[in-house]
DNA sequence: TGAATTTATATGTATATACATATAATAACA
DNA sequence: TGTTATTATATGTATATACATATAAATTCA
């Protein structure tokens, strides 16, 4: 499959980018989508990354370890738990976002703008179109 | 990254429609490519698949002790190790290939066959500046 | 030819991914 | 209100993925 195989470079080239940070492209994805909010749910934060709840329960698991996420049970729901950054959690963010945009740019170079922008247009719209139920 | 949004979201739609067959899509990609051939190293195999050599070694694994892949050691060169359908591997390629047909067709249902061709094609030529160093 | 280098594959380790199922808590309803 | 159904998350299990490193075999070269 074209898009595996894609993909599969793609975040090769993005990992070894990232890697001074010590995160993955998975990682620095969910603590930059808890950047500018206070805290997610397991459920919100799978839907918002694409994701199924089950593999997040897994992907935050290393990252809680590290002390870049804490959690913290909703009042009002007590099945919830809230995710959200921790001090170094926000540090960690500037430290890795240069070098996600160096990767970025690395793979601007190797595909031209003109293609990225295509391609990120056809994501965005299939995207949409299978966001939720297959 | 969208990319990899949209292709946990495909790998789900081609694995659910595969699971009757006992494959994964991953699976079913690496059989495939064998279908037409004797047999391919796994560092040729690795290259027509575009991940790694060490992968392809993991991935291997469960389909030969299924029995759907056999090991020839390469006479001219022993360091390396032949990859091959056996009879069972040949035999679950026709059992798979319409179910996978089916899940292609579901995603140009939900796509498009405008936006398929033109994801299609943006993949390809994606892949052909980053199938070998990044 | 014998030592150094390169190459092919495997292993250790770690994350990523999702399904089936379990569990606990909330919501619905009779 | 008490029972049933639904929902949120976790766990068991299995595959997918790749890097660092190990090992064995082939190649290079002095």
């Amino acid at each position: 499959m074209r898009i595996r195989k894609v993909t599969r470079r793609v975040t090769q080239i993005y990992d070894q980018m990232l890697a001074p940070s010590g995160l993955t492209v998975a990682q620095f994805s969910l603590l930059a989508r808890l950047w500018p909010e206070e805290s997610l749910s397991i459920g919100e934060l799978a839907e918002a990354l694409v994701t199924d709840p089950t593999t997040l329960t897994r992907n935050i698991k290393p990252l809680a370890e590290r002390g870049l996420l804490q959690t913290l049970n909703d009042a009002e729901d007590r099945r919830r738990r809230l995710i959200g950054l921790t001090e170094a959690g926000r540090a960690i963010i500037p430290v890795a976002y240069p070098l996600w945009r160096k990767a970025q740019e690395q793979l601007a170079t190797l595909l031209g703008a003109r293609e990225i922008a295509n391609l990120n247009g056809a994501l965005d719209r299939s995207l949409e179109r299978l966001a939720r139920k297959g």
